[in-house]
RNA sequence: GGGCGCUUAGCUCAGUUGGUUAGAGCAGCUGAUUUACACUCAGCAGGUCGGGGGUUCGAGUCCCUCAGCGCCCA
C-alpha cells in the first residue's frame, strides 16, 4: 500500500497486467448454461471515435464485468466495421483517389501523398487496397480507446467484417437465405443515390425538408376540349409521364376518369385514371404519375399496370430517348424530339429550368410558382434527394414475414421496454423488402456468376452460386464451378455479380461471426445474451439481425437488448459534425480519467440521452479518489490480521451489516435488470454514508481503544464493508477498485466473486438501519451544534441530554461508546420522552 | 397524421406495486484545520413535483385533458 495513494496512472498499469494476466479470457470449455455471451456492437471505423462510443460500451462493460464476477464466462468480443460505404468514402478524401472498375490493377501504385485537386482514378483493386490499409489504422484508434477506457474485451476474439472469415460468413448466409427461397434477384425500381451511384435501402432513407415550389401546369385534353390543371414539384419529369391521377371520389374529376390528355410539349397521349392514394387535398387534388418521381409513383405504376418511361440514369442526368418509339408515343415526335435533345445527359436542376421556360413560353404554366417545404427522401450520408432507378438488385423477402417479426420484437426483452416500440413501429412500417445489393467495390461480393449465351447476353435467371466449401469468393476473380478463366465475359462464359452486398447484410451475422457459426463454440454462446446498442441502429443492425436469426435459426438472436440514449453536448443538444459539436472522448478521458469517464457514463440510465457533464465526471473522480482514500484507512486499521465476520458483534456494527445486505440485494436486483444505474447509485449512495458515518463512528474502537471484542467486531464489520463496497464498485471503477483489492488480495477483484449475503452473519432484525440511524441524526445534532457555534467538530460535548422513546433511546444507547468517541462527548443524559430530542452543550 | 419518452431545488437527476414532513449530488452560502482523505470534512439555505380536472381516507406516483421539449414511424 503506497504511502500516498494516486488514481493517477493506474490505468496504464493495469491495462497491461490485464493483458499479461490473461484476466477477461472466455473459457472456450464452458457450457452454455455458465456463459454470458455478448453481441458487441462492430463501430464502423471510418466514422469519427465520439463521446458516445464511451458511452454505450461503457455500458455494456459494466454488464459484462458483472457477469464475470458472478461466476460465468464471459463472451465479449470486439468487431470493426469497416466494410462499406463510409470506409470508400474516407479513402477517397483521404488519398485524393477515386475507384475506377474498368481500369486494370496498378501492383506498384503509390497513393498520393497528399489528395491533389482532382480525384485519382484506380483500379477497383488498388482502391481495395487502400481500404484495408485505412481501416486498419483506424482501427489500433478505436483500440487503443477501449483499452485506456478499460472496457473488458477479450482481444483474442477480434473480429473485423471485412476479414475473410467474416466474408465467407455473409456468403454462407446469403446462400443459405437463396436455398430456402428468402432471397431473390429482380429489376424493380429501386431508391438511387445519385452521387454514390448505388442502390439504397428502406433502412438507409432520411427524410429531409426541402423547399420546392409546386407548378401548375395545363395538361390539354386529347379531344382538344380543354385543358385539366395539374400540380406539380418536378415539372422536369413530364417526358416521363405515363397517367394522371385523382380520388375515386373526387367529385371534380369524375368526369375525366378513362379521358385522355396530352402531356405538355411532348404531346404523349396519357390517361386520367383513378387512385385512393390520390390526395384531394394537396395542390389541385389531380397528379401527374411518372415513372418514376417518387415511391407514390412506384405504386401507382404497379397497382395500375402503367408503362415504363424512365428517363434518370444512374448517374442522375437525362437518358436519350425517341418520342417516335412505342415506349414514347409522342403526335408530334419531331417537334418532341426536338426539344428534348437539348435535355440529355443534363441533371435534374437543369432540365427544370429548361423545361419551366418552354411551358411559360407556350402559355402552359398557369400562374406563379408557389413555395412550399416538404419531406423528401435522402440517403443518410447523401447530399441530393434519392431519384428512382429501374435496376437488377438482390432482396431479402421481408415483407412476406412482418408477423413473425412482430413477435419476435415482443419475445426480445427490451432494456428500457419502451424502446421496443421503435422496433415495432418500424417493421409495421416496411414497405419493400430489404434491398442488399449495392452497386460499389469495398463490401463482401455476391458469391454469384451468371452464365452468358452465345450472342454475350447474360441470363439472370440461372445464377451460378459458390460452392459451400469455396467460401469466401470474389466472383471478379474466382470462376465459378464447371468453368474456366478463360470463359469470363466472353458469350458461352459467364460474368461475376459486380455488385457487394449491404454492409448490414454482413453485420447482422455478428453473431455467427463472432461465434464462429458451425463451431462448438457457436452452440456455447448462441442466442448471446446481450445485444448493447445505441437506438438510431434498432431499424438497421438491430432489426436486421432479428431478421438473420430467425431465417437461419428461428431463434432470436439474443435474449436481452440494452438500448443505450444518445450523448448531447453541455447545451442537450444533439451532436453532429455540420454543427460542430462533436466532442472526441480523448481529452475528456486524460482530464479526468477512466474510471471518472465511466461514472458518468453508468450514470445514464438505459434509453436515456445524457448531456456530456463535466461535473458528474469529477464526482466520478472524487468517488475513485474516496475508494482509494478509505480502503488506506480500513486497512491500515487491520493490523495485517484477516478479520472473522463472525467477529461481528457489536449491535451498530450488526445493524450496519444489515443494510450491507439489502446493498448487495438492491444492487445485484437492479444488475439482473440491466439497471445499472441504479446499482451505481445505491452503491455510491452507501458508501458515501459508510465512509463519513460508520467509519467516524467505529475509527476509535478500530484503534483498540475500547476492549478486545469490540475492536475486532469493528475491524471486521469495517473490512466486510470494505470488501463488499471495493467488488460492487468494481464493474464501474475498474482501475481503481483493482489497485486497492490487490493491496489484500491476490487476483483480480474482476474475477472476484460478486458479493454475497452468505459471506457474513446478518442477524434478522424488524427495522435494519435502525441502530445506524439513530446514532446518526445524534452524530448529525452534535455537528449541526458545533458548526452552527463555529467551532471545531473536535470540541468538547460537556453535556449530551438525549431524549426520546424507548426503543429509539436503546438504539442510541448502542451506539454511545462511539458517538462519545466520534463526537467527543464527555457526559451523556437519557430520558424518555414521545419525540427524539437532542441537547448538546459544548464545554 | 400515428406512436414513444421527458417535464421534480439555480443545474444534473433519484423517487420500484399510491402511504409520515418530496430526496441526493453539483453550484451557492457559513464554518472547521490536518493520527485515511484539501482531489478534505461539517452545517445552512433552496421545491405549491409543467397547467387543469378526476379517482382515493391519502396522489410526485393512477386516470383524463392541455401545453412545452426531444425522438421514432408514416
Amino acid at each position: 500500500m503506497p504511502e500516498k495513494p494516486t488514481i493517477d496512472g493506474l490505468e496504464g498499469l493495469w491495462i497491461d497486467r490485464w493483458d499479461d494476466e490473461g484476466t477477461y479470457h472466455f473459457d472456450r470449455t464452458a457450457t452454455r448454461d455458465g456463459v454470458f455471451s455478448i453481441d458487441t456492437p462492430p463501430p464502423t471505423v471510418s466514422g469519427s471515435l465520439h463521446i458516445g462510443h464511451v458511452f454505450s460500451y461503457t455500458h455494456a462493460d459494466v454488464i459484462a464485468r458483472y457477469r464475470r464476477m458472478t461466476g460465468k464466462s464471459v463472451f465479449y468480443p470486439m468487431g470493426w466495421d469497416d466494410n462499406g460505404l463510409p470506409t470508400e468514402r474516407r479513402v477517397e478524401n483521404f488519398f485524393g483517389v477515386r475507384c475506377d472498375p474498368s481500369l486494370p490493377y496498378d501492383a506498384n501504385f503509390q497513393p498520393p501523398e497528399k489528395p491533389g485537386d482532382q480525384k485519382l482514378s484506380i483500379s477497383r483493386k488498388n482502391f481495395v487496397e487502400l481500404c484495408h490499409h485505412l481501416t486498419q489504422a483506424d482501427e489500433e484508434v478505436f483500440k487503443n480507446l477501449w483499452r485506456h477506457l478499460g472496457i473488458s474485451i477479450d482481444w483474442s476474439l477480434e473480429y473485423s467484417t471485412i476479414s475473410a472469415h467474416a466474408q465467407a460468413v455473409s456468403q454462407r448466409g446469403f446462400l443459405e437465405m437463396h436455398r430456402r427461397g428468402e432471397v431473390y434477384s429482380t429489376v424493380a425500381p429501386t431508391l438511387w443515390d445519385v452521387d454514390f451511384r448505388t442502390a439504397v435501402s428502406q433502412a438507409e432513407l432520411e427524410d429531409r425538408e426541402r423547399p420546392a415550389n409546386y407548378h401548375r401546369v395545363a395538361f390539354t385534353k386529347a379531344d382538344a376540349s380543354g385543358a385539366i390543371e395539374i400540380e406539380t414539384t418536378r415539372p422536369e419529369l413530364i417526358p416521363s409521364c405515363v397517367a394522371l391521377v385523382a380520388h375515386p371520389n373526387d367529385e371534380r374529376y369524375q368526369a375525366l376518369f378513362g379521358t385522355n390528355v396530352l402531356t405538355p410539349i411532348f404531346n404523349v397521349e396519357v390517361p386520367v385514371l383513378a387512385h385512393e392514394l390520390a390526395d384531394p387535398e394537396k395542390g389541385s387534388g389531380i397528379a401527374m404519375i411518372c415513372t418514376f418521381g417518387d415511391v407514390t409513383d412506384v405504386t401507382w405504376w404497379r397497382e395500375l399496370s402503367l408503362p415504363t418511361r424512365a428517363l434518370i440514369g444512374r448517374d442522375g442526368r437525362f437518358l436519350p430517348c425517341d418520342f417516335a418509339s412505342a415506349e414514347f408515343p409522342s403526335r408530334d415526335p419531331d417537334k418532341a424530339n426536338a426539344f428534348y435533345t437539348g435535355l440529355e445527359g443534363k441533371t435534374v436542376n437543369q432540365v427544370r429550368a429548361t423545361i419551366v421556360d418552354a411551358l411559360r413560353e407556350s402559355g402552359q404554366l398557369i400562374g406563379e410558382l408557389r413555395a412550399i417545404t416538404h419531406p423528401v427522401k435522402f440517403y443518410e450520408k447523401g447530399e441530393r434527394p434519392l431519384e428512382i432507378v429501374t435496376s437488377r438488385q438482390w432482396f431479402v423477402a421481408t415483407l412476406a414475414h412482418r408477423d413473425e417479426l412482430l413477435r419476435r420484437g415482443e419475445e426480445l426483452h427490451w432494456h428500457p421496454d419502451f424502446m421496443k416500440h421503435r422496433y415495432k413501429s418500424w417493421v409495421e412500417g416496411l414497405n419493400v423488402d430489404w434491398n442488399i445489393s449495392r452497386q460499389r467495390f469495398f463490401g463482401v461480393p455476391f458469391p454469384v456468376w451468371y452464365p452468358t449465351n452465345a450472342t454475350g447476353e447474360i441470363d439472370f435467371d440461372a445464377p451460378i452460386f459458390a460452392e459451400l466449401a469455396s467460401l469466401p469468393v470474389d466472383p471478379s476473380s474466382d470462376v465459378p464451378p464447371g468453368f474456366e478463366e478463360s470463359q469470363r465475359n466472353v458469350p458461352n462464359g459467364f460474368v461475376g455479380d459486380p455488385d457487394v452486398m449491404d454492409t448490414w447484410a454482413t453485420s447482422s451475422l455478428s453473431p455467427q461471426i463472432a461465434g464462429h457459426w458451425g463451431s462448438d463454440l457457436f452452440e456455447r454462446v448462441f442466442p448471446m445474451d446481450l445485444r448493447p446498442q445505441a437506438h438510431e441502429i434498432i431499424r438497421t443492425w438491430l432489426f436486421s439481425t432479428v431478421v438473420r436469426s430467425h431465417f437461419e435459426e428461428d431463434s432470436l438472436p439474443f435474449t436481452n437488448a440494452l438500448i443505450s440514449g444518445w450523448v448531447l453536448d453541455p447545451e442537450r443538444k444533439k451532436m453532429s459534425k455540420s454543427v460542430g459539436n462533436v466532442v472526441t472522448p480523448m481529452p475528456l478521458l486524460e482530464a479526468h480519467g477512466a474510471d471518472a469517464l465511466r461514472y458518468w457514463a453508468a450514470s445514464g440510465r438505459p434509453g436515456t440521452d445524457t448531456a456530456i457533464d463535466e461535473a458528474q465526471m469529477k464526482i466520478g473522480r472524487r468517488l475513485a479518489i474516496k475508494v482509494l482514500n478509505v480502503s488506506k484507512f480500513v486497512l491500515g486499521r487491520l493490523e495485517g490480521a484477516d478479520p472473522d465476520p463472525h467477529d461481528i458483534t457489536e449491535p451498530l456494527d450488526r445493524d450496519v451489516m444489515a443494510l450491507l445486505a439489502k446493498l448487495i440485494s438492491d444492487a445485484t436486483n437492479a444488475f439482473d435488470g440491466y439497471d445499472y444505474a441504479r446499482a451505481l447509485e445505491r452503491t455510491e449512495a452507501f458508501f458515501w454514508s459508510f465512509c463519513d458515518n460508520y467509519v467516524e463512528l467505529a475509527k476509535i474502537r478500530a484503534y483498540g481503544d475500547e476492549g478486545e471484542s469490540a475492536t475486532l467486531s469493528a475491524r471486521a464489520a469495517l473490512a466486510t464493508s470494505l470488501s463488499v463496497l471495493q467488488r460492487l464498485l468494481a464493474p464501474f471503477l475498474p482501475f481503481v477498485t483493482e489497485e486497492v483489492w490487490h493491496w489484500w488480495h491476490d487476483g483480480s477483484v474482476h474475477l472476484a466473486p460478486w458479493p454475497s449475503v452468505e459471506e457474513f452473519p446478518v442477524v434478522l432484525q424488524d427495522q435494519p438501519g435502525f441502530i445506524y440511524q439513530a446514532v446518526g441524526d445524534v452524530l448529525e445534532a452534535i455537528r449541526r451544534e458545533k458548526s452552527t457555534q463555529k467551532v471545531s467538530q473536535r470540541a468538547e460535548v460537556s453535556l449530551l441530554v438525549v431524549e426520546g422513546p424507548a426503543p429509539w433511546l436503546d438504539a442510541v444507547r448502542a451506539g454511545q461508546n462511539d458517538l462519545r468517541d466520534a463526537g467527543t462527548v464527555s457526559l451523556f443524559d437519557f430520558s424518555e420522552a414521545d419525540e427524539p430530542l437532542v441537547t448538546v452543550s459544548l464545554a
